[in-house]
DNA sequence: CCCTGATTCGC
DNA sequence: GCGAATCAGG
């Protein structure tokens, strides 16, 4: 925003009339942010406020709004091979299709999964076990699958295919 | 919910 | 310097 000679003139003129810096900001087609934050920087007299911030000085906590800019998912570009989907996703929260994109597109994540199956008894071959939960997590009926995991995977044969699915397939989600 | 003005702080 | 995000009262 270029604030002017002209516009700043504006500015003072409507912030004396009285205006309120949302209609200050309608008239000049800027967003009452920059009106307030303009008039504080010109040192225009203050409005009187419906807030009271000076509470004996003592400012609570303000954690500074950390703003995300960057991504926060892996890129999909690495994603070659076939991509893991999170199993287990019970009622989608009817979210938006972002959501559920970002969800399915997450790497797995180990420490969700809690601990893995109980390893098999030391009497029959140590063959990993499939970790597809079955039940509601923290249930006391919860569970994994526990059928001899595919060679590699973390999955047995039908739970593989489930929890894995071509890139290419997953255009429909995107869109 | 809507409105208000003030302040902070990444850019 | 700018202003979105945030706060906080009405």
């Amino acid at each position: 925003m270029e604030w002017t000679d002209e516009i700043i003139a504006r500015l003072r003129q409507l912030w004396d009339e009285g205006l309120s810096t949302a209609e200050i900001g309608r008239r000049l087609n800027i967003s009452k942010n920059s009106v307030v934050g303009k008039a504080h920087r010109l040192d225009l007299p203050a409005r009187p406020s419906p807030i009271r911030r000076d509470i004996s000085g003592a400012r609570p906590s303000r954690p500074a709004p950390a703003r995300v800019t960057g991504p926060t998912l892996p890129s999909l570009a690495i994603a070659a091979e076939p991509v893991p989907v999170m199993p287990h996703v019970t009622a989608a929260p009817a979210g938006g299709a972002s959501t559920v994109a970002a969800v399915r597109t997450a790497p797995p994540r180990p420490t969700l999964v809690a601990s893995r199956p109980a390893a098999a008894p030391r009497a029959v071959a140590r063959v990993p076990a499939c970790c597809w939960p079955i039940g509601e997590p923290g249930t006391p009926s919860f569970r994994f699958c526990g059928d001899p995991a595919m060679n590699g995977k973390p999955y047995c044969q039908p739970h593989a295919e489930i929890a894995y699915v071509r890139v290419r397939d997953r255009r429909e989600d995107v869109a």
